[in-house]
Formats: C-alpha cells, structure tokens, sequence
DNA sequence: CTGATATCATTTGCATACGAATGAATTTGA
DNA sequence: TCAAATTCATTCGTATGCAAATGATATCAG
C-alpha cells in the first residue's frame, strides 16, 4: 500500500528499482533508528531477567559511584548520561531503598552531594558479577570477534 | 573509591590485574548495555533535529501502515516492536493529530483496525526523505563499510 | 563592587516502555 | 458442543528520558 494508483511513470520507476537495488523503497526494518531500538530493548529484558530488582540505570549510578565515589547529582549524571532531571529520579529511587545517600556540599550549596551507602556498596558488589553475565548474554548471538568489532563501532556512534 | 582502605591483599590484587588485562575492574563506559543505550540516545536526538513534530516510534507506526496498508492495532505493534500498551498510546496521540484513523474489524469484533489518513499519507510521504538523512547522520561517524558491517552485527543482535 | 552570566537542582508536562490485571471475543480440544 | 485456553484491547502503576521554566547560588567582567 506504500504506493496506491499505480501509474506509468511508477512502472518505469520499478525498473529503475530493479536495476538500482530499490533505493526508493523505504524500509523500516532496515533503518539503524529502528534496530538500535529493538536492541536496545532486548538488552533490558535481559538485564531484567537476571537483575530484577533494579534498572539499568539504577545499576549504572551504583556502578558509578562505586568507581569514583561521592560526587554531585549533576556530575553523576553527566558520567551515566542522563539528564539532570532524569538523574534526580533516579537517584531519589535509590535513596528512597536505602542504597545511596546525599548530603549539601560545604562550599557550594547549589550542590547536592551523592554517595553508596554500605547498603549500596554491598549490593553493587553483588551485582557486578551478574552484570558480566549480562554483558555475555547480550553478546551471545555474536562470535568473540564480532562482538570486538561491534563494541568499537558502537563505541564510535554514541 | 571502588575499593577503599587498601590492603596488602588489595596491592597482590592489583599486579594480577595488571597481568590479565584488568579483568576484574568493571567499567561501566565498556559495557555494550551502556553504549547500547547512549547510541540510541544519540539517534533519538538526531531525529528530533530533523523531524521535531513527531517521536521516532510515531514515525515508525506510520511508515508501517504506509507499507503495509491497514492492519490492526496489535499486529502493528508486532511489526513495529511495540507492546500493546505502548502502541495504543502511540496511535491514540497519532488519531488525536488526524494522522491515522481506527475502526472495527467486521468480523472479528476484539481487533481495532487502524489506517493512515491522507493527511497521514502526505506526512508520511514527506517525512522519508528526512529518515533517510538521519540515517545517514547517525552512521555518519562510521565509513561506508564500517556501517555496513555495524548494521549486519546490530541486526544480529535485535 | 556589582550587574550579567553561568551552574546546579527542582518541577512540570509529555512521550515511550513494560508488567500485571481485566474484560470481551474467539478458537481450541476433549 | 461447550468449557478451557488464547487473543485483542484497555487500564493502572512504575520508571526512564527530555524540553522548558524556575529559583538559588556562584562566577565573571567591567
């Protein structure tokens, strides 16, 4: 139905389709927009069905300030990308279970400060090894040497 | 601060890192979730540059009925990787603009069936060729052949 | 020193995204 | 045939994700 009333000049063009490779054709499916976000998706369901109690940017404010330690809201969110309005969400989740805690900063009082309480420390170090798990199951569909190639071209796009 | 207080057992820890490749420090910014979803974060701003007035799961939506014509609710959100409830908020926003219209299936009265109008028709017509810009936009960081390769191992993975 | 700018955090509004529950309609299978 | 299972759509609750507006604080420039 992508072209109803079909005409002369349609028919000529289906021959120049033909013979080009149908680059006025418009699929969806093969659009990188549209793949990114099944991949995308896919990745969460199976981040979801080994960790159920946390999202994926949850985990990725823990796995942050366990790296780097306290740090402000907005900084934290610049390092997971995310938004100050997104971060602040998250971080409020987190601090609602007890996993991080915040406090003002001395000197600059725009700053909020956040940090892994040992509740939070503990948890992320539980959680890192099923991360891996996670990471190679997301990989799976690839061979090793596919999934290197792919993580440097996805590296280069984002 | 990932680990904090170190110890003699920490310093054994770190000359086996050094000889294994640091296998076992995790680092957020290396994992394909992580990328996954900052490439997909990149694309969807790229489209909001090109196309302003509609979300890229709307654009989807109506390049699918375009394609394929009049379908019903459900099997459009199959085709287009959308669950039920996420697809009903996407054609209820795109009926409320005129884009698409709904109707009952005459024979079986649990399918909602959903077309594009001709004002959908012409939007869709008009918004192809800006897909096809931020396609090329997105994978603009990439060679031609290192896109190609991209899109076969993303496809992989969706 | 002070007015203009910039930064940090918050809030609101809107749009995906998904699990779970529900109800209506259809299909299946014993 | 008819009860059970399945399918389709809707609704609710929760969680990103971003734009825009706002208020508080800090920094900069003249």
């Amino acid at each position: 139905m992508g072209r109803p009333q079909m005409s002369g000049e349609d028919n000529l063009l289906r021959l120049v389709e033909a013979e080009d490779g149908d680059e006025n054709n418009y699929h969806l499916q093969d659009q990188v927009g549209f793949i990114l976000r099944k991949a995308h998706q896919r990745h969460v369901s199976i981040f979801a069905s080994h960790i159920g109690d946390l999202t994926p940017p949850q985990f990725a404010a823990l796995a942050k300030l366990y790296d780097i330690g306290e740090t402000s809201q907005n900084q934290l969110g610049t390092l997971i990308a995310m938004d100050a309005a997104t971060v602040k969400g998250v971080i409020d989740r987190l601090k609602a279970r007890g996993l991080v805690e915040v406090s003002k900063h001395e000197v600059d009082k725009r700053r909020l400060l956040v940090n892994l309480t040992p509740e939070g420390r503990q948890a992320i170090e539980r959680l890192i090894p099923l991360a891996r798990a996670i990471t190679e199951e997301t990989l799976a569909p690839l061979t090793a040497k596919e999934a290197a190639t792919f993580l440097r071209l996805l590296a280069k796009l984002a």
